[in-house]
DNA sequence: CCTAATTGCTATAGCGACTAGAGGTTCAAG
DNA sequence: CTTGAACCTCTAGTCGCTATAGCAATTAGG
């Protein structure tokens, strides 16, 4: 209806334009219909389909479940419980990687503390690095545990 | 000194084979001495080499920052300066990544709160989705922060 | 109507830090 | 000496994008 052009829809949804490329691609997102020289040509059933999902990635769901929760939306008279679930678990996630997260914080905290700050032999930073002994609690206690990203 | 092979290798520092021979192969962890048949024969440094990054990659740090610190710690007479750099850099990160996910953590708590487990159109969880005015606060201020990653 | 600037198109490769698999070789125990 | 576990290399896949190259279409101004 109200014909928008790709970038206008990344303005619009602050998805950036080759991420909706990508979504399109890898069936994220439904392919719009194109203008006669080929251009994508959305409209606002797009672009509230694009900001449910960029909604869902701010919240940390990945595209899996996000495809999931798309799905479930388009079914209005079923149960809840599936979409519920996956927000659960998306839920536990997130309460799993602050603990991690709490836990590295304490420990770069205190080597950072008690750092005296002379040569490299005494950094307290290398040493805590060489020696899991000199941290007062356990980070990650599960292999690999909670960080990266943005 | 001890010709460790590299799976006991991969015992004794919690770092898995494949991923050993992938720090070998980006320069991560020096290449050891082979076996006449070819394969690949640790000692002692290598170890502790190995703790050393995995030690790291425990606390966040980048293979780039662990690769600073680990040529700072061969060289023990020079200031520290740059190491606690790093590890003030990483910790600001954390910390940055720990409030980006309380926001989304305070969300999803909300939003499975306040479900009363009904049909999908009366689902808050996908409501939710559809319209971030249902949130309480701002998650993801900047554009992605903070999630993803084991 | 013509031109120039902007925006759009596809296709491919790269990021970080691994992980998985295929298909073959070496080693160590019995 | 035989067997089977552990090792080798190489390639491709993961996740969610992002960047680049080399074009084509659109749009605003004159
Ligand atoms: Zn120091
Ligand atoms: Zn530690
Ligand atoms: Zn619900
Ligand atoms: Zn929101």
């Amino acid at each position: 209806m109200t014909d928008l052009s790709i970038g206008r829809l990344a303005t619009l949804s602050g998805v950036k334009v080759p991420t909706i490329r990508y979504y399109e691609s890898i069936g994220m997102l439904d392919a719009p219909p194109r203008s006669p020289g080929g251009q994508r040509r959305y409209d606002d059933d797009h672009l509230e389909q694009l900001r449910f999902i960029r909604h869902g990635r701010e919240l940390g769901f990945g595209l899996d479940d996000l495809r999931a929760l798309q799905d479930l939306s388009a079914r209005p008279d079923r149960p809840c419980e599936e979409a519920d679930g996956i927000a659960r678990k998306q839920l536990a996630e997130v309460e799993r990687r602050i603990a991690g997260l709490e836990a590295v914080r304490r420990e770069l905290e205190r080597m950072v503390e008690r750092c005296s700050h002379g040569v490299v032999d005494e950094c307290r930073v290398i040493q805590t690095l060489s020696d899991h002994h000199l941290c007062a609690g356990d980070h990650a206690p599960d292999h690999q545990t909670a960080l990266r990203d943005t």
